[in-house]
DNA sequence: TTAGGGTTAG
């Protein structure tokens, strides 16, 4: 093994292949690289060699772990070692110490800090600075006030921590003592130390004295950190110290533009990359990657594609983080294929270094660029390949991750696979993951859009710390169910417990109000969004009011409010009034809006298809014909309605009249005698959805073999009497249908849950959760 | 100091 070409992170391996130590560390990494569950006996090995070793090496063995960036190994080793009391060096107690504060779990570091016997300043100062990373500010504040009462005198490190939580949580007044005693004292000021106190006079608006400090200085470091700390109040202050350097290098550019990036300017941004070029400054792979970022959140494709064919030119297109950002960009730019022809050109196996370094062959692939490609197809709703790669992912030891979860995660929430996201779910308990807010969130979504509200419920109650998307997650589930009180009652705990809601979290509230017909709490929650959260209302918003109002027979409103507010040029929000217009079977404003519709939508086979439904309603059936002839000419198709159950672990999918599906015969005898049955006990067909002019038997032919009823009558004759039935519709469900699965509910006793295209349906003992709103 | 993949609506 020679280490000359070995990156520096592999400086602490080459170490450890000199001291012997090669067997144990080959187990954690291929632990890690398989996600292989580790055994007590690989534990022991490593155990062993920990304190068989040279005291000196520890630190460096423990190292490891960090660049194993595993939190279960490192837990079971404390355990371990803490217990045979090998533990006792004041340096390994830092080291473990800082790695929990690394991996935010402060739980442990917290025990970890009272089992120790000495302490130092780096003790403290590890636990103030992890109390600051995860936000409680306050807590790292005591922390250090304990400190110092212990007799312990902070350094450069420990004052930064402090200087954060204070400009976090504004103790302006704090911040400006601890300063003076520095000065006080003559405590020397690093850069690191400067620049937080720069920070912390900037967040305080103090910048007077930010100024003065920045005076004295001309430290790039200073700037860089400060504009990457920036938040979007500093962005123009940030700027200007960036303005003002003399010499700027690549990485304080890269630094000033990602954190443009990142804190939302992205214009600025492009702007100031423009500039480099203009200063004919010279990119580095940080810029490029960066750039790529920028170029994918700004969709511009075209300047995606010049900067590839530049890449392919240059060295950098080995980088793996370039690889892996070109996939990103293609694939939020639409293009999937050119992301797949990227992501199959990267040599497999090299990006994972442990497993190529250790193994010497290319054997194992990068869970990274996987993840990424496995995101490009869901994002561009390819879900059969998203499904196959995460499942070959798993398969061939190719490691999965959060991401990989929370993305698999939200393609079953998406398209409706409950079992599939179960066993997701079961499997990340299993092997042993830290669940993180955002995968919850996705588990919370997956449940509730899969018609498992319970466990949507389950996960939110587990979940300890709560931001504003998970409450929405819930809030919009309960939405989706049609459980508009309960839904806005957890919009209020959502206030209650000083989570800030946002412009989505108000759609969930305003749909929430339209589907349970609480109009006038949506029209509270509509001013309060503009009124008190200052929240612009967008089409989402709009469109939900004008539902709102329309569900609610308030048609005449919907014309004052869209005039109002200036929406005649939004086809969503006349889209919503037509929906209302049919509900209530206003023949005259139907003919109307669809007509303002088609001036807007030409193209959109859903003004034509409502308009000849309520022509047919009405027995216009001339009328009808002549919308439906017109929608022919003009090569506007319906979109095909279709529906799919999900059963042992495969998808089947009906359309209507559909006679593709091995069981086919069994399908329609079933259905034939179903419906008979259920005429006995009041069923009779809805023919209004009908819209053909044809004979009453024909009529009901057509409605026979909706696809709806296929998927759901395949269900009841493959399940047992005990499973609900799940069913999901691409649109909405005719009043037919819904008829019809009231009665076969009450008939035969089971429940059937159906998802269409607004919210789910949940029939049991012949009544649905919609209540028929 | 600087770069890659994930969550809530539609």
């Amino acid at each position: 093994m020679q280490c000359t070409l070995l990156r520096p992170k592999f400086f602490c391996y080459s170490v450890a292949l000199k001291s012997n130590c090669l067997n144990p560390l080959k187990t954690l990494i291929s632990y890690n690289s398989t996600q292989i569950k580790i055994t007590q006996k690989q534990i022991q090995r490593f155990h062993d060699s920990l304190s068989s070793k040279q005291h000196e090496k520890q630190p460096q063995l423990l190292g490891f772990i960090d660049d194993l960036k595993d939190e279960r190994t490192l837990h079971t080793l404390h355990g371990r070692v803490i217990k045979s009391g090998s533990i006792v060096d004041l340096n390994v107690g830092n080291y473990v110490l800082s790695l929990y504060a690394k991996f935010k779990d402060l739980g442990s570091a917290q025990s970890l800090f009272v089992e120790m016997s000495e302490r130092n300043v780096r003790t403290w100062t590890v636990l103030i600075s992890g109390f600051a990373r995860i936000g409680l500010f306050r807590v790292g504040l005591d922390c250090f006030s304990r400190m110092l009462v212990e007799g312990v005198c902070p350094n450069g490190f420990t004052l930064s921590s402090v200087f954060k939580c204070c400009s976090s949580i504004g103790l302006v007044y704090n911040g400006k003592a601890i300063h003076g005693w520095i000065l006080k004292h003559g405590i020397d000021l690093d850069a690191v130390l400067k620049n937080s106190i720069i920070d912390f006079y900037v967040k305080s608006e103090e910048l007077d004295y930010a100024n003065k400090l920045f005076e004295c200085t001309d430290c790039v470091d200073t700037v860089s950190c400060n504009i990457a700390n920036m938040e979007s109040g500093n962005v123009e202050s940030s700027l200007g110290m960036f303005r003002r350097l003399s010499t700027k290098d690549v990485a304080t550019w890269n630094t000033v533009i990602s954190g443009m990036m990142k804190n939302g300017f992205e214009g600025t941004a492009l702007e100031l990359l423009y500039e480099m070029v203009k200063e004919q400054a010279c990119f580095d792979e940080f810029t490029y990657a960066i750039t790529l970022a920028l170029v994918s959140s700004l969709s511009i494709l075209g300047l995606g594609a010049q900067l590839h064919a530049r890449l392919i030119r240059l060295r950098f297109y080995d980088n793996e983080y370039i690889r892996t950002s070109l996939i990103d960009m293609y694939s939020k730019c639409g293009v999937i294929d050119k992301a797949s022809v990227v992501f199959k050109q990267m040599p497999q196996g090299l990006s994972n270094k442990h497993a190529s370094k250790i193994n010497g062959e290319n054997l194992k692939m990068d869970t990274v660029s996987w993840s990424s490609m496995l995101s490009g197809y869901a994002q561009n709703g390819r879900f059969g390949e998203a499904l196959e790669m995460f499942c070959h992912m798993v398969r061939e030891g190719i490691g999965v991750d959060k991401y990989t979860l929370t993305t698999i995660v939200s393609v079953c929430a998406d398209y409706g696979f409950l079992e599939f996201g179960e066993q997701i779910h079961g499997l990340t308990h299993k092997v042993g993951y830290k669940f993180d807010l955002v995968f919850c969130s996705s588990l919370v979504d997956m449940y509730s859009k899969c018609g498992s509200l319970g466990n949507a419920q389950t996960v939110f109650d587990q979940t300890v710390t709560r931001n504003t998307i998970l409450w929405t997650a819930i809030i919009n589930g309960y939405a989706f169910h049609g459980l508009g009180k309960e839904a806005v009652r957890l919009f209020q705990m959502m206030l209650e417990d000083d989570v800030q809601p946002n412009e989505i979290t108000f759609v969930a509230v305003l749909t929430a109000c339209s589907h349970a017909g609480l109009v006038d709490e949506g029209r509270n929650f509509f001013s309060v969004m503009k009124e008190v959260y200052k929240i612009k209302p967008g089409v989402e918003h709009f469109t939900c009011m004008v539902d709102l109002f329309g569900r609610a027979g308030y048609l005449d409103e919907i014309k004052n409010f869209i005039y109002e507010n200036n929406l005649s040029h939004l086809s969503s929000v006349w889209r919503a009034f037509l929906s209302s217009c049919r509900l209530h079977k206003s023949y005259d404003m139907g003919k109307w809006v669809s007509e303002k519709l088609l001036e807007l939508e030409p193209l959109d086979a859903e003004p034509y298809v409502l308009l000849s439904n309520m022509c047919a309603t009405s027995n216009r059936w001339e009328e009808s014909a002549r919308v439906r002839s017109s929608m022919q000419k003009k090569g506007v198709r319906k979109h095909p309605g279709q529906s799919w159950i999900q059963l042992n672990n495969q998808v089947h999918t009906f359309v209507m009249g559909d006679r593709t599906h091995p069981q086919e015969a069994d399908i329609y005898s079933y259905l034939d005698n179903l419906i008979g049955r259920l005429k006995e006990i009041g069923y009779c067909t809805n023919l209004e959805q009908v819209t053909q002019d044809v004979e009453e038997e024909q009529q009901e032919m057509f409605l026979r073999s909706h696809s709806e009823k296929l998927a759901v009558v395949y269900g009841i004759i493959s399940t047992t009497s005990l499973t609900p039935i799940r069913v999901m519709k691409n649109l909405r469900l005719c009043t037919d249908c819904h008829n019809f699965l009231k009665y076969t509910s009450q008939l035969l006793g089971r429940e059937i849950i159906v998802r269409d295209i607004r919210r789910f349906h949940h029939f049991k003992d012949g009544l649905c959760s919609c209540g028929d709103y």
